[in-house]
DNA sequence: ATGTCCACTAGGAGTGGA
């Protein structure tokens, strides 16, 4: 089964270039963020001549995910609770792969913060301490929680190396939230595969950080122990951040991770 | 180089966000 994580910066936007990917990687569930849509205007049509049926949890202009999968899926929880005002940011979904619980698949856009002085930087450690409150009962056996995470893991995952620490993104507080959600039992399944490789997964549309290689990995796929057992390949899918068709790609790059079985 | 791209409001180019 082939999972993917991938912050479109905008549906309406990028739809013709998701066509593209999703007929070249086929993969079989795909967490979005960022579709700057409500879930009227949402284009399930597009996707269902490609295989897949979506549910949206949009909003106008800003935020907004979706799950695609080619698998029957149900929706369980739509929105974070407590956090709504913050935008719509936060999908699960219930696969069903087969398995007799099936596979919870949640999907979430994490605020930015914007900058350390700016009232949203509290309000994102708030929003991610919403996240791990409601994981700690949501969490089941077999569970996948991507998106865009906007930390940086470790400084492996910076352009900036250690000269990135203290910053956005790169803060102890910040990632005290995420430690916090791993320690629920959730493996970054990127760096589980791969434990020395740097793959970076947004490159900054200014300044030509893309050809510069100023990029840093912030779009995670998480998952819990059973997952991770099951890994047998993870990367970030470099060539969807170029032109493709003369169409213009997303300031981030898809994130794959294939599962056996 | 804060050098780009997206969506909105408008009915063209400026604004805010990332």
């Amino acid at each position: 089964m082939k999972l993917a994580t991938w912050n479109v910066n905008g549906m309406k936007a990028r739809l013709e270039f998701m066509r593209l990917w999703l007929a070249d990687r086929a993969p079989d569930v795909v967490g979005l963020q960022e579709l700057k849509l409500t879930d009227d205007s949402f284009p399930h049509d597009a996707f269902a001549e490609l295989g897949y049926r979506a549910l949206t949890h949009g909003q106008k202009s800003w935020n907004g995910v979706a799950v695609l999968s080619r698998l029957p899926m149900e929706a369980v929880q739509v929105g974070l609770p407590g956090q709504e005002a913050f935008g719509s940011r936060l999908l699960t979904v219930r696969i069903d792969d087969g398995s007799a619980d099936g596979l919870q698949f949640t999907t979430v856009y994490c605020p930015n913060g914007k900058t350390l002085e700016h009232a949203d930087y509290p309000a994102k450690l708030a929003w991610f301490d919403s996240l791990a409150e409601h994981l700690e009962t949501a969490l089941e056996p077999s569970s996948i929680l991507c998106g865009d995470f906007n930390i940086v893991p470790d400084p492996l995952d910076s352009w900036m190396g250690t000269d990135g620490e203290g910053r956005l993104f790169h803060t102890a507080a910040e990632r005290a939230r995420l430690s916090r959600i791993n320690d629920l039992g959730l493996a970054d399944l990127f760096r589980h595969r791969n434990p020395d490789t740097q793959a970076f997964s947004w490159w900054d549309y200014r300044g030509g950080a893309f050809h510069r290689k100023q990029g840093l990995r912030i779009d995670l796929v998480l998952g819990t122990a059973d997952l991770a057992a099951r890994v047998t390949e993870a990367g970030t899918d470099r060539d969807y951040r170029k032109k493709q068709e003369g169409l213009t790609a997303s300031d981030h790059a898809p994130v794959i991770v294939e599962l056996d079985g």
